[in-house]
DNA sequence: ACAATAAAAATTATCTATAAAATTGGAAAT
DNA sequence: ATTTCCAATTTTATAGATAATTTTTATTGT
């Protein structure tokens, strides 16, 4: 749901809470407390409060009435769910945008995968990962499919963060590049498979917190 | 996204509204006003700003920083992108359902469809589709996925309620008993082509309107 | 000590008021 | 007649205040 929507006091509050539970700062489970926010961006709780509201459709926190919003929890389960998920979305897109997708498009892809090799941090390589599957997926043409992806890759970026998966080394990329020439060469079937497989294996393979996040 | 939002206002006021676009009563286009709702419902204008927040999430409107949120409009190619996105899903939690599938649930489904064919209008005929639907789909335990395709069905019956699909009746609730067939007989992979063959003839259908619905 | 309960504090939800921005209507200039 | 600009009006966005609910703490009875 990448929007402009930074123009407006909701806005600004929703990226900065966004950004800070995808990458893990503040602890699934954490009671998010209107006021306090409100207090720490120098606005009112309304503000506040919408911002929550999109956070709970995005699915980074949970909202229960006249109980307040807690940052969401997740376990392997719902760790694989996403995978799944994420594999079926990107695939249909992948299907669509396949004949839409110049070679001009596919060089910047084999560019954005060389940036993620090189990445020093985890941090970096997601977002050359993220930029990866964004840049061959877009041709799509089709934005309700790209917005429910987006979603789907925020919450795999919080797994990745919260240490669920550790390794994203060689592998992935590897993937990448085995997608990028299928790619080139029209095997369209090929590249979906590969990427089919390369999303699920991201569920598979479980880090040292495989037990129930949540704070308390 | 059914849960028990209406001990709260917003609540009371996003599901209202969310009723209302889904059956066509305020038209693709038209630019809702806070105030306006705000007086309807004898509330402030505050609740409705959240409600908006919530109807924006489901994609039944859109809304423009400082401008407002108008009923979102969409065209044939959404129609198609929705049903495409649910045939994808819906066959990922087919899958992952199958296996916890009882005879009873299979014969609760029967019912359900029987229900249907027998509908007096078409809002009877979606509620059991919808309903068929979900019951042999939720056992795949997979909620985040659940409320994806929930939110797609709402999609997906706005657009048939503004005539964007005419035809409600035998072919479908024969691909239903089909599908019911396959499942009893453990034919999963059958079961999974039917599903996704008939969501994608929901979207190829068009009615008259195939033109950008849109108010003015 | 423990459970149940009631008062106190904290927090969410909502309302009313205000500020900021966009839209509208009309007047002036070409 | 048409366009541009400015003021008036409407509408959105946020702030500040209040009501309602939940959570916490303290107290009483067993």
């Amino acid at each position: 749901m990448t929007q402009k929507t930074d123009t407006t006091v909701t806005g600004r509050i929703t990226r900065t809470l966004a950004d800070r539970i995808i990458a893990g700062e503040i602890a699934p489970g954490t009671k998010l407390r209107q006021d306090h926010f409100a207090e720490e961006f120098g606005a009112s709780h309304v503000p506040v409060r919408e911002a929550f509201r999109r956070l709970e459709a995005q699915g980074l926190v949970v909202s229960e009435p006249r109980r307040g919003v807690r940052v969401a929890s997740f376990d392997i389960a719902e760790v694989r769910e996403v995978a799944e998920m994420r594999a079926s979305l990107e695939v249909l897109a992948l299907r669509h945008a396949a004949p839409h997708l110049t070679s001009a498009i596919l060089d910047t892809a084999e560019d954005i995968n060389r940036a993620g090799e090189n990445a020093k941090d985890v941090r970096e390589w997601e977002d050359a990962n993220k930029a990866f599957h964004r840049i061959i997926l877009e041709p799509c043409n089709m934005p309700r499919l790209m917005a429910s992806i987006d979603d789907l890759h925020a919450a795999s970026a919080r797994f990745l963060f919260s240490g669920f998966r550790m390794e994203w080394e060689a592998p992935t990329d590897q993937d990448h590049r085995a997608i990028l020439r299928a790619l080139r060469e029209h095997q369209f079937d090929v590249a979906a498979a590969t990427l089919a497989r390369h999303v699920k294996w991201i569920g598979t393979k479980p880090g040292k917190n495989s037990r129930k996040l949540s704070a308390l």
